[in-house]
Formats: structure tokens, C-alpha cells, sequence
DNA sequence: TGTTTTACGGAGCATTGTTCCGTAATGTTG
DNA sequence: CAACATTACGGAACAATGCTCCGTAAAACA
């Protein structure tokens, strides 16, 4: 109870003796410049540079570099993942809406220097990250995929997290590499994936 | 003249002064056996110590960890690089080849821990691999390419390049996620690539 | 005004890739 | 055989980076 009311307190008006924090959205825009401008990978310290903070401060916000930039992209992650049901209920067909979809999902990935790159959490390290694309994005792919999918009586070759994480894999480098052209093949991808269809 | 006679003497038989040079082998052994057990991200430090070696020694014999990566590669690249003829000429069909082949390259990428990640020359150390994968690999993976969609008179939808990096890109993360089926992935785009002429 | 609480800043630690230089080993030469 | 020249060696040192820690400053409270 006693714990109850102190956290009541808190997030109500009642205010604790202590410095007020920073805002966290100071952080996060110095962030999203900086990533803008430096990509994913850009070191900490020039965050906090660029928001005029030490890094123990970020650190305290954001316990981890993956963390930051969830909290960074989470508003589009977000606005991708509402985009799935929509497109489905406004496509023509299934498959129509699959396909914008990866579309959307590939734009978002590529524009972000690096994203992609940081999103396969090999290194405990960014986990977070990969953790939290997984889990908000896979059941409105697998959604997709299963309405695309639909009519076919054999099982799906691969499941929505596979197909997620092989996209995410194939817009590595897109942003670096002139010459790849990470849209491309991922549509053929999705081509690939829905082909016990088309036979 | 002379140069050309000096050079001729140091790699007949006339002796120069100096310490013998530690045979690469070692070395090679060494970093093989380390990229086998730690991945191939593993620190120099670490084969400096398993070959009981110096740092400056790798680094004399291979300026760069990618160069080092791509010597102690190499052979089994080039393995690769010789099967796509080889395929083409046993296979009943170009498409059976160019999966034959996609599906050892896959192999290679999948066992060798973090190969595949380590391929994507985004910083500049590893520029070396990137460039010896693709200028070794590409010619191969287009041969089989084109035999594969020879009969098709519309233009690829991409260049042996972006099929070469993509499956790359696929593979990464193979080794140390359980539930992501690179191989599955990669047969998938591949049917994607060639569907045109499927249609 | 003094106390308490809380956030802050940035020095510091550990881990990397890579460079550099004094030193050791070995063939050549007198 | 004894200097010498040459070459490779080893590992200390540097720079970059993620992350931790602690003394300090600011704000609310009494």
C-alpha cells in the first residue's frame, strides 16, 4: 500500500525533493540528429555532446545504446505496425497488401543508416533492439503473410519471423552500397515466399 | 635490371640477412583454429596468443584482420568458386546448378561463425573480404545466373551482385539463431529471382 | 536556512583494431 | 671467428567505444 501511494505520488503532481530530470524527448532529438547524421552506429558520446549532457546522463535515461534508439524509432515502428491491418483491410488483394507493406517496412530500414544492420542482436548488447522489432512486428507480418497465404493448403514454407528477419537481413547495406538495391530483392524475396501459390 | 636480380635472388635461393620469417601457415592455423572455436570477429590478441605470437607478427603478415579472415578463407573459397562450372556441366538442369551451388555457398557462409556478417564492407577494415568475395564469387554466381534464366527473353530483374550479396545478407545471424532457417530463406529468393520465368 | 533527495557530468575502466620501436636472431663479410 | 647489416619479432602504447561510478550540484522540503 505504502509502495502504491509513493508511486501515485509520483506520477501525480506530488513532487520528491531532487533535481528535475531532463526531459527524455532532449535526448531523443539530439539522438535522431545525430543518427540522421552519423547513422545508428554513431558513439554515444556524441549524443551526448549534441544534447549538451554527459554520458551518465543518456546512460541513466537509456540503460543501453539499443535501448536509445528503440525509444528513438518506436514512434515508427509503431505507425508500421498499424500500417499492416490497414493495408490489408484497403488492398485489393491480400497479396497487394503484403507486398506495400514490405514496402513500408524496407523504406523505414533503409533510411535509417544502419538500422537494419543493428537489428540482428547478435551481441548481447543489442537485444533490446532485436527483441523489440520481433515482438511488434512479426504478428502483423505473420497476419499478412497468413491472408496472402491464405488459399493455399500446403503449409507455409517459412513462418512470419523468418520472413521478417530475412528482410531485415536483405536491407543490410542498402544505405552504404550503391549498387544494392535492397527493394529489389526483397520484393523478389516475397516473391519467393509466396510462390507455392503461384505454381 | 638490378632490382629485377635482387628480387630474383631473394626468391630463388640466395639468403638475405635477417630473422626467418614465421611461416604464414602457423599463423593461418592458428586464426583457423580460433575462428572456429570464438567466431570470426575474434580479437587478434587472441590468435597472436593460440599461434604464441606477437600482434605485430599477424599484423606484418596480414596488414589487416579482413586480409587475414580472407587468407585463412581462401581455399575453401575458391573450392566454391571452381564447383559453379563444375555444376553447370553435371546438372540436369541450370536451375538445379545454380541451387546446387547457392545451397554450398550457404554452407560455407552458415558454418564459418559470423562469416557472413563480417562480409558486408560497411567499415572501412573489411574492405578486403568484401572485395575478394565478390570479384571472386560474382563472375561464378553470374554464369549461373544467366544459364539459368537463358531462355527468358525479358531483361533480370537484378545483377549476379545483388543475388551474390543478398544471399550473403540472409545468412547472417544463421549460426547463432536457432529458429532462422537461412537456407530455407535463400532457396526462397532464389526461386524469387527466377521467377520470371516461371510466369 | 539547512537537510535531503535526486540527477548530473565526466573521469575512468575494459575491450578492440592498429601502429611503432627497441630488441633479438641470423646470414654476410672481413 | 668476430663485427655488421638486415630483417622479423614482441608487446607496449594509442585511439575509439560501450558502459560504470562517484563526487557534486540543484531543487524541494522542513
Amino acid at each position: 500500500m505504502t509502495e502504491d501511494m509513493s508511486e501515485e505520488a509520483r506520477s501525480t503532481g506530488a513532487k520528491q525533493a531532487g533535481r528535475p530530470r531532463r526531459s527524455e524527448q532532449t535526448l531523443l532529438d539530439a539522438a535522431a540528429a545525430v543518427f540522421l547524421a552519423s547513422g545508428v552506429d554513431a558513439p554515444v558520446r556524441e549524443i551526448a555532446t549534441k544534447a549538451g549532457v554527459g554520458v551518465g546522463t543518456i546512460y541513466r535515461h537509456f540503460p543501453t545504446r539499443a535501448e536509445l534508439v528503440v525509444a528513438v524509432y518506436r514512434h515508427q515502428v509503431e505507425a508500421c505496425a498499424d500500417a499492416g491491418p490497414r493495408l490489408l483491410a484497403d488492398s485489393v488483394t491480400a497479396e497487394a497488401a503484403l507486398r506495400s507493406w514490405v514496402a513500408l517496412f524496407v523504406e523505414f530500414l533503409v533510411t535509417k543508416h544502419g538500422l537494419a544492420g543493428a537489428l540482428h542482436g547478435d551481441d548481447a548488447g543489442s537485444d533490446a533492439l532485436h527483441t523489440y522489432f520481433v515482438e511488434r512486428l512479426v504478428p502483423v507480418c505473420g497476419s499478412l503473410l497468413e491472408a496472402a497465404l491464405g488459399a493455399v493448403d500446403t503449409a507455409p514454407a517459412v513462418d512470419a519471423y523468418n520472413v521478417l528477419k530475412g528482410i531485415g537481413n536483405l536491407c543490410i547495406g542498402a544505405a552504404t552500397d550503391a549498387r544494392y538495391e535492397a527493394d529489389v530483392l526483397v520484393q523478389l524475396f516475397v516473391t519467393g515466399v509466396l510462390a507455392p501459390r503461384i505454381r
